[in-house]
RNA sequence: GGCCUGUUCGUCUAAUGGUCAGGACGCAAGAUUUUCAUUCUUGAAAUAGGGGUUCGAUUCCCCUACGGGCUACCA
């Protein structure tokens, strides 16, 4: 039994220490959403190519015809524009190995599977889909390798001549690797350490499709030797198939030049089991794209992070978190920090389940950290949708600064903020009708000529005279605070009346006061 | 079914052949804030089970159970 051993030593792990340049791909397929797994595995290649000064390249894996969905490329772009995760090569910024997109490579891996065919690895096979699926039907543990693929009409089990023949009349086929029988295959991965597999454990996988396009299988590997891939990160899902690859590289003579593979764990169902999906989000009230997006065929809306008010930094940092961590306490980091930090290493090896109230609990650390000024753009946008025009930027950067702590998503500034652009609409005047008095009634007139007086209007000051207004006519101050507070936001929420108040102004100060008066002073 | 892969509080995770098994989210209680939120303090909460190896195993090995992935002319 021919052993095929594939055992990197541990020194070629520190790319630092080759001399080439560290090369990684994210390789999506324009066929939907950018979904959550997926920006982790940008993030994690991303922060791998720039941890070592190394190129990110985006290559888009359209060799689906079927699935191919019309807009999705540019999504996909638009996502990692969001992220601020840019590819240094793409179709849309290019570069030495273009073209990008594999629909437009396609001629290239004829070539190589042809190679392979002439080499004895590869083989035509003529089966047609219905006959597959008959045969998947009616054998039970049905594959296409060494145990049927004799008795399938191929140009393994076919003459020569009939081969031709076949060929030549432009009989419909695919070419498919030739699994060894009987061979042990050993790769290292830079998460999981050693893998192994038996190869004839695999079936004979189609690596040219009957429209000449290649599959996964043949493009991947094609694809990443011509553009000089130096490390392979992907999803736990391509696992099985490794062993193909690991054979394609060998086949083609290129097995010196292959990348180091990690394997990166799956983000789950935060109940019940497997992958999380589109539908969990519908199902579990959360988002699984990054960003919204919208099905033109069917005219779903999949909703996305960015749209529910998420940070890009957040996202990022919540991702990063699930499976990776720096071996300490720390889980608020910068990209920045995350490409100093990162190790591929430390990437754990098992799935975690997507848990979106620590997701939100990241996006509240980062407003809270946020400066109002890098936040009012966003915020602007917000207030506008609702018909609030935030036009002065100081006025605005010191509004966001009062009540971020209060905001766990973007939305939520509407909520605290919107008061203070337009009187409130509704007073919640159970809070304090019950307990009011003609006194309380009193105090408030009082008030208001107090402010009239009043030059400047700091919440210090206001604060002091209230509270020795209070005293004076024998009130506790704490009683009035909460009128007071319904009067300027018609609501028990929001920061330090006084505050609320400084910031409101003299003249909307007593305004508010004297709207809200009438409320609590029902006509006899 | 077959193959691969995994298993530490409910969830994300840290750590070590000897620790009171640490942190975070969430939850609960309390303090501060005469609102809400923040903040602070405290609490409940985990090494899947069984065998080995060992003076000692959560850590190393084996088995079982359970989870996950793959098993397409999809990626």
């Amino acid at each position: 039994m021919e052993r095929l051993s594939v055992f990197p030593t541990k020194t070629y792990l520190c790319p630092t220490m080759s001399d080439k340049k560290v090369r990684v791909r994210f390789a999506p397929s324009p066929t939907g959403g950018l979904h959550l797994g997926g920006v982790r595995t940008v993030l994690f290649n991303y922060l791998f190519a720039k941890k070592y000064k190394g190129d990110f390249v985006l290559r888009v894996e359209d060799t689906d015809q079927g699935r191919y969905v019309e807009g999705a490329e540019k999504y996909i772009m638009d996502c990692l524009n969001w992220c601020g995760l840019i590819p240094d090569e793409s179709p849309i910024a290019g570069g030495q190995y273009a073209p990008y997109r594999q629909s437009e490579r396609k001629a290239i891996y004829r070539e190589y599977a042809e190679r392979l065919v002439s080499q004895g690895h590869a083989y035509y096979a003529f089966d047609t889909p219905e006959e597959l699926e008959r045969n998947r039907k009616e054998i039970p543990n049905f594959q296409y390798g060494h145990a049927y693929r004799n008795g399938l009409r191929n140009s393994l089990s076919l003459k020569t001549h009939q081969v031709q023949q076949l060929l030549d009349g432009g009989e419909p086929h695919v070419i498919r690797i030739k699994m060894p029988e009987d061979e042990t295959i050993h790769f290292y991965d830079m998460i999981r350490g050693n893998v192994s597999f038996e190869t004839g454990q695999s079936d004979d996988k189609v690596l040219l499709k009957a429209d000449g396009m290649p599959t996964y299988h043949l493009a991947v590997v094609v694809d990443d030797y011509l553009m000089k891939i130096t490390h392979a990160f992907r999803g736990e899902e391509w696992l099985p198939s490794a062993p193909v690859h690991l054979l394609l590289w060998e086949y083609l003579g290129w097995k010196a030049d292959m990348p180091q593979w990690a394997h990166l764990p799956l983000i789950l169902k935060p109940d019940g089991h497997g992958k999380l999906s589109k539908r969990d989000g519908a199902r579990l009230g959360f988002p699984v794209y990054a960003m919204n997006w919208l099905d033109e065929k069917t005219g779903d809306l999949t909703p996305g992070f960015r749209e529910l008010g998420f940070l890009p930094e957040a996202f990022l940092n919540l991702l990063a978190m699930l499976g990776w961590n720096d071996g300490t306490d720390n889980e608020i980091f910068t990209l920045d920090e995350l490409i100093e930090k990162f190790s591929m290493e430390r990437v754990h090896n098992s799935g975690a389940k997507f848990d979106f109230e620590k997701a939100k609990w990241f996006n509240a650390e980062w407003i809270k950290r946020s400066e109002g000024g890098s936040l009012k753009s966003e915020v602007r946008k917000i207030l506008g949708d609702k018909g609030i025009v935030a036009s002065d930027d100081e006025y605005l950067i010191s509004l966001i600064d009062l009540v971020k702590e209060r905001c766990t998503l973007l939305p939520d500034f509407y909520h605290q903020l919107s008061y203070f652009y337009e009187q409130p609409k509704e007073y919640d005047l159970n809070a304090v009708k019950p307990k009011w008095t003609d006194a309380k009634t009193e105090f408030f007139k009082s008030f208001i000529s107090l402010l009239g007086k009043r030059e400047d209007f700091l919440a210090p000051d206001l604060e002091q005279s209230f509270k020795f207004l209070a005293e004076e006519k024998g009130l506790k101050a704490g009683e009035l605070m909460l009128p007071f507070r319904i009067m300027l936001v018609g609501g028990k929420f929001g920061p330090h009346v006084f505050d609320i108040a400084a910031l409101l102004g003299k003249e909307e100060t007593i305004k508010r006061i004297e709207k809200a008066q009438p409320l609590l002073n029902p006509p006899l």
